[in-house]
DNA sequence: GTCCTATGAATGAAAG
DNA sequence: CTTTCATTCATAGGAC
């Protein structure tokens, strides 16, 4: 460990191998702050190209607009639109399937529509799921009130207007989360401490 | 090890004047990275009237609503929705291995969490369920590398982050507003360098 | 332009 | 652990 290193810029060690680590970890720690909060940004941007080319098969939507054959939307989709056929074949098999659309059957099926247009599983998983979920809440909508969606909106307006608009907080609790690291010994008493 | 650090061991030098500057500016380097990506997040949630409004301090359940205080109960959140805070948490812990939960570790997990917002055991242990369980349903899709992240894979993992432009979502132009810092330079050719 | 509706998608919670 | 349910978020398309 200490002179072993022969090639390399470095011919002399300067440094003990626990700064070294000490060190590494401040950077380390950075990183993987840096790292978080990219993932974060990710995330939070809505569901911005998430497959960044990754993903050859599921990366764009594009709908065939079945019912207006007049619309030429070439642009990336962000959301899959079910051509009328597809939706004939799915409501099909939302009434005979009796309310279960069994996880492995979801695949079969998705391969069919996508003889129809452009489809995954996950679309056909989320289109059962809405199906049944909008089905059951038509119900009872024999709400005696004037105004059903209004309450609606007004919660959901009020729930989406909770935005704090308090002033600046610190940093720090975002920046060091947990006691994981043993930041607050690498950075405050660490080599670059200000003394 | 020679005689470089005991208490106070910083007596003498271990570093030269340029070695010094270099990881200083490493140093200074991620700190403003993280302090733009901060910010970053701090306008993107602020501004946007987005989904569970990320309230940085604290905030889970609750919503502030309060503009009719005459209703009984108008909409009361019944569901956890984690902040940012605790999500990166998440998953980290996520990622960080062991696919299992683990029955005694979600306390600790709880306990460190509640820091950021009100939450219970119930809520990290459904949330590892689910989180697992989703991403088994998954298409193979490697949207972000499944970089483990050790102390000695970080300068890899992060000049893929900044280096590597192609199939990524450029953040350069967020993280590296100008071209003050040298980043290239430093990153790629310095003490920390991978060979 | 703003507002509303319909609906695909995401996700916490619970059932099996 | 796997599957399902319920609620919510986000957005396209229409009405005005």
């Amino acid at each position: 460990m200490d002179g072993g290193s022969q090639n390399g810029a470095y011919d002399g060690r300067v440094m003990t191998e626990e700064q070294m680590e000490i060190l590494s970890k401040q950077i380390a720690i950075y990183a993987a702050i840096c790292r978080q909060l990219v993932s974060l940004h990710e995330s939070l941007s809505s569901k911005l190209p998430l497959s960044s080319g990754v993903d050859p098969t599921g990366g764009g939507y594009f709908d065939s607009m079945g019912a207006s054959p007049s619309t030429y939307k070439i642009s990336h989709r962000h959301r899959w639109t079910p051509t009328s056929m597809q939706l004939q074949i799915l409501e099909s098999i939302y009434e005979e399937g009796s309310g279960t659309p069994k996880p492995q059957r979801i695949e079969e099926i998705t391969l069919e529509l996508s003889q129809h247009g452009q489809v995954m599983d996950k679309n056909v998983y989320n289109w059962f799921q809405n199906r049944r979920a909008r089905s059951k809440r038509k119900q009872p909508q024999a709400m005696t009130t004037t105004t059903v969606q209004t309450v609606d909106a007004v919660a959901a307006t009020e729930e989406r207007s909770y935005g704090d608009s308090g002033g600046f907080v610190s940093y720090d609790h975002i920046l060091f989360p947990s006691t994981d690291f043993g930041i607050e010994h690498l950075l405050d008493g660490g080599i670059f401490r200000e003394r």
